[in-house]
DNA sequence: AGACTGGATTCTGGATCCAAAATACGACAG
DNA sequence: CTGTCGTATTTTGGATCCAGAATCCAGTCT
């Protein structure tokens, strides 16, 4: 099991702390290591202020405008785990955590909002989206729709040199563990695969399909993403049989999708 | 300068204040009586502000934020073609056309970015978003592809009273003429065919789209849409034979897009 | 005469301030 | 003791103000 202490440090809870007992709303526990830390009411907004700022600082090189900056911030909370699924989001934590006005974090939960990552309550606030079973089903129906297209175009004009180029990114997403660096060796995997050049709002839906179960995957693999390699499909796809192809990938999806069902509901 | 009058009007949607001659209108009387002090250089400019006006004054009513209107507005203006693609969209300018502040009007165009209907330049502002040849291909290349699968998804679960249901809606829409109506009446029509409860997310997707080439099609009905009736495809949908229908239905897609290339380009 | 550079103007993006609504807490009455 | 109403605090949404960047125009140099 993966330690959650990376996730404490975004200390982006913004339920109140009022024991010591520190916990989100979602109930996992934050850091149950360094609950000793947590002394007065406002230490766990001080201890994110620094940890954010410190990870502003982080992102903020090559970023021209302050908000995408944020955006980028909060994504990659929502999708770590860090902000779970159903949090509130108060405008003015978030900004003192990054350190920026409430004005561009109004502007990044209003792309998030776009993008289904967060929702927008009307004089209450946003909060991270949760997902039901069925708006989970419906997306990976969708996924299996759409990448089962875009899988039987990619094999219909699959050239050599391509399939080199996607059998090294394979190799690549596959050698990567969890976090940032695989879940970007797999967006580059499935964007060479998908023609993500060729298409681009058709990978671009795709991503946002799967961004939306990000934020309960946390930062656990499940087994059946685990069993099924990126090399693998590759070379389903270098066999030339699309609807071998696709029914693999449409197992996959299955799979995935029943383990995130199952991760809806931590009772089991 | 234009002096602001009465910006501190509240109440301008919701609640009414005890106004003495100024209902719940969210500062449509400033953005009337402001309609000439815009500086008379820009003609295109003049004319993009008026219809602005003409159709803040159509939402003034109903909404609770600022905002949302502006969003309505705006969307609506683009899908009209009041706002054409290419134009720069300066903010100054469109908030003194609504009667409101820059600021709702920065937040409804980002969610219009992303809707992809209006597009950024790092720091030279936002402008309507422009399609190429090939970027509408795929939109349509997509949307045979959802539309595909929603509708062999309706025929597969059709039931009498839903396909009652369905009938009515197509004699209603095909009964409208052209503009908002039509486009309500399409709206109903789609999505009660393609499940629009049972599956948001298809039906969103679906209606994204096909919003983004609403800015090409401006008020005119090409031939196509015109030959293509709904109350047609109800017939073939209640034939139950799900290939011919989808096949009903891509070519319908194949001749509108060749309709919208062609709007592409002026020349012919 | 044309091109390049520097300044001025304009527009976007950000911060701070203010008004309204919703929620939470407390007081009072039944 | 409990339920309801009123007030106060919190928080969101909007407007105005300010700084930085980009563009445009003019002046000068080649």
């Amino acid at each position: 099991m993966p330690s959650p202490v990376v996730r404490s440090e975004w200390g982006l809870v913004t339920t109140k702390v009022q024991g010591d007992r520190l916990t989100n709303s979602s109930g996992i526990e934050v850091g149950s290591g360094n609950a000793d830390i947590i002394d007065a009411d406002r230490v766990d907004v001080q201890r994110g202020k620094a940890s954010l700022e410190q990870l502003a600082r982080e992102f903020s090189s090559g970023y021209r405008s302050v908000g995408s900056m944020v955006y980028e911030v909060l994504k990659d909370a929502i999708l770590s785990g860090a902000l779970a699924p159903g949090e509130k989001l108060r405008q003015e934590t978030l900004a003192e955590a990054i350190g920026v006005s409430r004005l561009p974090v109004r502007s990044a939960l209003i792309q998030l909002e776009a993008e289904g990552l967060v929702i927008f309550h009307e004089r209450r606030g946003a909060m991270v989206s949760t997902l039901s079973e069925e708006q989970v089903r419906e997306i990976y129906e969708l996924r299996t729709v759409l990448e089962g297209f875009a899988l039987r175009e990619a094999i219909r004009t699959m050239t050599p040199d391509r399939l080199a180029r996607l059998r090294a990114l394979a190799i690549d997403a596959d050698a990567q563990g969890e976090g940032h660096a695989f879940v970007e060796a797999r967006n580059r995997f499935y964007d060479e695969l998908y023609g993500g050049e060729s298409r681009p709002m058709l990978t671009q839906i795709i991503a946002d399909l799967r961004l939306k179960v990000g934020g309960y995957l946390l930062g656990r693999r499940m087994d059946s993403v685990h069993g099924h390699s990126h090399g693998a499909l590759v070379d389903v796809v270098a066999g030339g049989d699309a609807d071998a192809a696709v029914d693999v990938l449409a197992r996959h999806l299955q799979a995935v999708c029943d383990g995130v069902v199952l991760l809806l509901e931590p009772r089991d």
